[in-house]
DNA sequence: CAAATTTTTGACCGATTGGACAAACGTTAG
DNA sequence: CTAACGTTTGTCCAATCGGTCAAAAATTTG
């Protein structure tokens, strides 16, 4: 009897094999989008036989939607710590870290998240304008806070969340042209610290030069 | 006789009819990614049928290639356009200013290349290494001397124009996610003028709060 | 051991896809 | 008119794809 259900998870073995068939779907998908996937490629990433993976999930949307599910609670973890405590630019300084640090140890990750974007969102659209705009309009009133209180420049919360995502996972998705563009030489692992300068110094302070 | 060869071309239609289907193309490309579209798509898209438009392009990726290739040219002319004359921080200003506009009028041409880079650049790789790198690092030159004679603050010109394009950008690529999270109200027509005004400002003075 | 259950696979199917081809259609020049 | 040339399309094909199915193999249960 077939298996596969959501919720409830029965042997060891399943666990793990989906598992393995997770972090396999996850490598394809992110490299060649879901609709430049065959159901072949991730079996063979996962050293298995194209029907034994539909044993375990009937259908590649339903390995598309397990990863996109998850993935969305991880990517959105930093987001959710930015926290009234503590000195606001201390707190949007960490978080721009966490996102950066993000876009270098999970670039599959971001990629996937892309590229459902970019083709229109066509899956997760409720969740954007759910359980995403609740969370940004929440921080945005935080921030808010922090410009009444004169913590930060007054500018556009909601701009500003944009932006930092637009600049941390540039270093993701766009990572060959980053590094084709930096060279060999400056392309290497230092890249990301590089990042991490820069970004820090243009969100706190700008272009302008001290006079 | 077939035609569709790549430096001469014939007669008025057919000068016509390879826009027509460049047209069509870009717009299922961008919305689908290469290997999302397909030929039928895009015949239809165009007005015509599957062959007749086998006729003007052989190959579903001569048309990719021939998309990819205009592309460039029209995405790398505002960075062509900064220029050592004038004040810097103008002509920075100027250059997000420019950016902005082309992902507020060409989000087409800014997914196709999103796409294009997010699969890794398998089309494209020689280009980034090439013309891509060698026009960013003449300009970074020049950016360098603006900042030793002081007249913007002193950082990573490369990881400058990196956080330029990916805040651009980002309002093309990932368009849905900003409507969505902007909502209806703030949504509308007017999120690009909200997006010019918190770029300049992010870019000029960072977050610190004048004191 | 043997029966029941879970896991794995080879073979297969219908649909879609990129592309080929020849015949039909339209247009122009003599 | 007609021959030549450029354009359009219906039909077809081989390859690939997502997914099914029944039977074999492995594992668990008693």
């Amino acid at each position: 009897m077939t298996i596969a259900t959501d919720a409830p998870r029965r042997t060891r073995i399943q666990q793990e094999k989906r598992e393995l068939i997770l972090e396999a779907a996850l490598e394809v998908f992110s490299a060649n989008g879901f609709r430049g996937s065959t159901i072949d490629q991730i079996a063979e990433a996962a050293g298995m036989s194209k029907p034994n993976l539909l044993y375990y999930f009937r259908r590649k949307e339903d390995i598309h939607e397990t990863l996109m599910q998850r993935l969305l609670d991880t990517w959105l973890a930093p987001l959710r710590e930015l926290d009234d405590i503590g000195d606001p630019l201390t707190e949007l300084r960490s978080y721009i870290r966490r996102k950066l640090e993000m876009a270098r140890d999970f670039p599959r990750e971001s990629r996937l998240f892309a590229n459902e974007i970019l083709q229109g969102a066509p899956r997760i659209m409720p969740l954007l304008a759910g359980e995403l705009k609740t969370l940004v309009d929440e921080k945005a009133t935080v921030i808010k806070g922090w410009m009444r209180a004169g913590k930060i420049a007054k500018t556009d919360p909601w701009h500003l969340i944009f932006s930092i995502w637009a600049t941390t996972q540039h270093y993701a998705d766009f990572d060959v042209q980053v590094r084709a563009v930096l060279g060999p030489n400056r392309g290497g692992d230092g890249r990301f610290e590089d990042a991490a300068r820069f970004l820090e110094q243009l969100f706190l302070d700008g272009l302008k030069p001290k006079t």
